[in-house]
DNA sequence: CCGCGGGCCTGAGAGC
DNA sequence: TGCTCTCAGGCCCGCG
């Protein structure tokens, strides 16, 4: 379901309940999930504290004491609900699965941790994913090694975005949504940020670079653009779109600021352009962007 | 190497 | 109300 933004929103609802805690049981309530469970895996990880959570791209990892890490994915659908520990104390050896967010058909795995707490992770469509990555693999690992710069890193520029984009006749949109060149942008955050730095997502990619893969007003123009629009959407909590929630099951705010998703045949928001919000389909996803002041 | 279409699953919403 | 159709935030694979 989610893009950077709520990916990252996800980690900061989970940190404060696991980062230290110890995985006391694994529940695991279907083998797999867009892919069968890592071997073992209740065994790898029963007993184990949790040392870390952290982001790479739309990936959650957590640090597991003993050297792995436990990679996580969304997919579309994916979402996480914790109940805090009953206040008197530990749970009891009774106690099993108890619903958490509302849709207990498709709560697939059940972390318990030690303390009382429990933190479900459920996907309707089950396109996420949990892998076990030994800490050595992480340079390597299929699902790792070919991701781009974050775009909220230090290494992320107009200078790296057009360095990137020397010679590719792709269009715009495609460029920004492959992982390798930004990591962690979707449909929506390249809609928006293509849209507040002026550009069309039908554009050639390589317009962005100048002579030698030097920077240009458009390099110049996006880099900013996709920082703001990540900036302020994690600020809002995300953007909440169908099944969407925070770990507490709030909802994110940021779609009420939308510029573009969405907003086929509305007026474009941006001061002085008289444009109409229009919808072209690309590579198959729906693209949403205003033809009056993307050039 | 590149771009595109299809597939993975299920649910929500629109239209009839 | 209920059926059918289309579409959905991601990503991988195979084809031409």
């Amino acid at each position: 379901m989610p893009e950077l933004p709520e990916v990252e929103t996800v980690r900061r609802g989970l940190e404060p309940v696991m980062t230290g805690a110890r995985i006391q049981r694994l529940e695991c309530r279907r083998p797999d999930l867009r892919f069968p469970l890592p071997e073992r895996f209740a065994e790898r990880l029963e007993g184990r504290r949790i040392e870390r959570l952290t982001r790479r791209a739309k990936y959650i990892l957590m640090d597991i004491e003993g050297g792995e890490i436990l990679s996580i994915h969304l997919g579309m659908t994916g979402r996480f609900t914790i109940v805090p520990a009953r206040a008197g104390g530990a749970q009891r050896p009774g106690d099993f699965h108890h619903e958490a967010g509302g849709d207990p058909a498709h709560d697939h795995v059940v972390f318990h941790l030690a303390g009382g707490a429990t933190v479900t992770y459920n996907d309707a469509r089950r396109f996420g994913y949990m892998t076990l990555i030994a800490a050595d693999e992480m340079a390597t690992h299929a699902h790792l090694k070919d991701l781009g710069v974050e775009p909220l890193g230090n290494e992320f520029s107009a200078g790296y975005l057009a360095a990137m984009a020397m010679g590719r006749r792709t269009d715009l949109k495609a460029f920004l949504m492959d992982q390798r060149i930004v990591a962690g942008l979707g449909n929506i955050y390249v809609c928006e940020a293509l849209h507040r730095a002026g550009l069309s997502p039908r554009r050639v990619a390589s317009t962005l670079a100048g002579r030698k893969g030097q920077t240009t007003p458009g390099a110049e123009a996006l880099a900013p653009a996709i920082r703001g629009v990540l900036d302020e959407a994690i600020a809002a909590g995300g953007s909440t779109l169908r099944d969407y929630r925070h770990t507490d099951g709030a909802l994110g705010y940021f779609q009420h600021t939308f510029a573009v998703y969405d907003r086929e045949g509305e007026a474009c928001r941006r001061a002085g352009c008289a444009g109409t919000i229009r919808r072209i389909v690309q590579a198959g996803r729906s693209t949403f962007f205003c033809p009056a002041c993307q050039k």
